[in-house]
DNA sequence: GAAGTTACTTGCCTTAAGGCAAGTTTTCAA
DNA sequence: TTGAAAACTTGCCTTAAGGCAAGTAACTTC
């Protein structure tokens, strides 16, 4: 029933299979439908998934109300919101699935109780979220030093799943520009 | 001998006094020059520091190797590059004193004994990693969705204390412009 | 399978910010 | 205290990306 994605995901030096066995079998399978939100601006976020199959989106509004994308999600990737589960104060993020999805839900007081038997649980958490912090800078930097045509390039080469699922504008965003110029963008590569 | 700015860092919920004081008296009082380097990139950070007094910088070099803000720290911050500490990889980081600094610098490994004696201090660990994520990705958005202009007036407001001490071009680049427009900017905002 | 919506492209023009270079001011070290 | 370097400003021109609008294409949905 559990799947390999899934043991994938807890993978880690200090981690025995036993304590994979124990923290994949509090996991239960949901399923939404395309279109469906994960998570609504303004609740308290109470669980976490890992994406099995399908592709979902993260965004925010900004000050003047617009949808920016913040992250795309695919199969085998943790999908959370870390500030509202760790500070309990309600998210300013939507989490909605681009295609039907398929995923493994577990709640925070289980995880927040395998934390407390299963050192290694803890270990892999900082280490996740240290990652977390990682890409997140790295993506800021990238705002900054590439131009757009280098930021699309980078995001088609590391997933290229989205651009199969995603309509350009929730791309646009992600990438900081508007669709239309991205539409321009594209075309430019093509003809090169 | 230990200072009020140290205690507050570590002020949670969860913490007692007594945990505090076990804390703190683990840090060690170092005095840098300015230009000195808290940390330069290639090493394995092992260490962390709370600003006690003065201003200090990080900065990474983007792909052309110009040199590109990402953060200032500010008297009562925690100095620290999290993804060289918990991944023990060289850092792409470097940080360096504005000013003349006092720190407060803590040893991983000292840290990590007390992680485990006391629970409270590894919740606040995993609330601060929370809260520098919630900022990072903040400041992605905010580089996407605000004007240069919004922006400075944003770091402005914010942390006022760095504009009295660093150079221009390293407040250019960390709101992801150049000195010029900075300079641009900053004289727009006075003739209002 | 027709109607409506959403997705995408393209043209024309504007705008925010950058590039370069010259000039001034400030800082700092000898 | 003076000379050099760094910091900052400003002018002139360029460029990347945006705004708007018209048009086509694609996909729901009834």
């Amino acid at each position: 029933m559990y799947s390999d994605k899934l043991r994938l995901v807890y993978q880690y030096p200090t981690m025995s299979y036993a304590d994979i066995d124990r923290i994949i079998e509090r996991h239960e399978k949901v399923s939404f439908k395309k279109g469906d939100l994960l998570l609504r601006e303004g609740q308290i976020s109470d669980c976490y998934y890992i994406l099995e199959e399908g592709i979902a989106r993260s965004f925010v509004h900004d000050y003047e109300g617009n949808d920016i994308s913040t992250n795309f999600f695919c199969p085998g990737e943790v999908v959370i919101e870390v500030a509202s589960i760790f500070h309990h104060i309600p998210t300013q993020e939507n989490i909605i699935c681009i295609t039907d999805c398929v995923l493994w839900k577990i709640k925070i007081e289980q995880f927040q109780g395998l934390f407390e038997t299963i050192p290694a649980l803890a270990e892999w958490g900082r280490a996740w979220m240290a990652y977390q912090l990682l890409i997140t800078k790295k993506r800021a930097i990238d705002i900054i030093s590439l131009s757009a045509i280098d930021r699309y390039k980078q995001l088609l080469a590391e997933k290229p799943l989205i651009f199969q699922q995603a309509p350009l504008k929730h791309i646009a965003t992600f990438l900081g520009i508007t669709d239309t110029s991205l539409s321009r963008i594209r075309k430019e590569l093509v003809s090169k």
